[in-house]
RNA sequence: GGCGUCGUAGCUCAGAUGGUAGAGCAGAGGACUGAAAAUCCUUGUGUCACUGGUUCGAUUCCAGUCGAUGCCA
């Protein structure tokens, strides 16, 4: 009998709302292990209310690495999670044969199990830069620059979308090459194997989670939450659902009502811009949120 | 009760000197390798309240009906 002895990453993941708390503790009981979060906001210490950060109740005794581990004044990235996870990993996996990974941010996710191109950090200067031009002299500019810079990609980025034109010209300047010939999605090899578990319900009830968990969240003091940060709004951390439309209440733009409805109908759309993201992974086995023996039963 | 205004897409509303209508939001679909809970793209046929009249033709004009709303009594 052939052992494979190489260790296994159980990866967690589906739209918010959707349960991946209790069942990657519930499986990490199971299996006496540990969790690594891949959320990209409940990384961040001071918003917690707001990200549904699980409560320590919710974590019964199972370790949880990269929640609450960065401060909202940090800038982050899928490729410092990537170096960083990986380090933890590789700990884990000497005490345990199966780590889980569990969250929601698609990006992180793949960064972690296939690796991210080896591109340089954004620079702040120069990203501020850019962001100055795109103020001052509109999208246009920022094509006009990438037409020149990276003919390339310029015939395939969504040039309507300032953020990719950006990245594109960060990476083209700091540089000196094209970033399409960086750009190399090239899949790493890791020395652990993956499995894939995407946890779904019907739209309509999650939905109704989330209406639920928004008006749970209010009670449990969202809105306190909100007013300690305001004052960081304009950090990337903020730039969250939830928050932004509490900002807004409390700038007297709209009234609280519609402020916690706003919430609920723009994380109805993040968790369709999730699933849209995940259905076009061929590696994810997609089970019931609910049917918690099948999962365990993927996992032996 | 009288006078006026309004009744158009799930919601808020625009519009046509008469040739069967269009925005925002919601909804649906999608893209996305260092900001990713971010950012970006695509997508609008609905008895134009109802019933008659005028007209080649009415959702648009006229009359009545119903409903909403305001002012006066």
């Amino acid at each position: 009998m052939i052992i494979n002895e190489k260790p296994r990453l159980i990866v967690i993941t589906g739209p918010t709302a959707v349960g991946k708390t209790s069942v990657s503790v519930a499986l990490a009981k199971h299996l006496s292990t540990s969790i690594i979060s891949a959320d990209s906001r409940q990384f961040y210490r001071e918003m917690r209310i707001g990200t549904v950060t699980p409560k320590p109740e919710e974590m019964e005794n199972v370790p949880h690495y990269f929640i609450g581990n960065l401060s909202i004044k940090k800038d982050y990235n899928a490729s410092r999670f990537e170096e960083e996870a990986l380090n933890l990993l590789e700990e884990l996996f000497k005490k345990n044969s199966n780590v889980i990974l569990t969250g929601g941010s698609g990006l992180y996710i793949n960064a972690l199990c296939h690796g991210i191109d080896d591109l340089p950090d954004p620079d702040d200067t120069l990203r501020e830069e850019l962001k100055r031009l795109l103020r001052e002299e509109g999208i246009a500019a920022l094509r006009k620059k990438l037409k020149m810079l990276d003919p390339v990609y310029y015939e395939e980025v969504d040039l309507a979308n300032p953020k990719r034109l950006m990245r594109a010209l960060e990476v083209c300047l700091t540089t000196g090459k094209p970033y399409s010939s960086l750009r190399q999605h090239r899949h790493k090899e890791r020395d652990f194997t993956i499995l894939k578990i995407g946890l779904y319900r019907e739209r309509e009830i999650l939905n109704e989670r989330i209406n639920y968990r928004v008006d749970q969240m209010m009670e449990e003091g969202f809105l306190k939450e909100a007013k300690k940060l305001i004052r960081y709004r304009n950090l990337n951390a903020l730039n969250t659902v939830g928050y932004k439309e509490l900002f807004c209440y409390l700038d007297g733009d709209i009234t609280l009502e519609q402020a916690v409805t706003d919430i609920k109908t723009h994380t109805r759309r993040y968790a369709k811009r999730q699933m849209t993201w995940f259905l076009k992974d061929q590696e994810i086995h997609w089970v019931e949120a609910k049917n918690l023996s099948y999962i365990f039963s993927l996992c032996k």
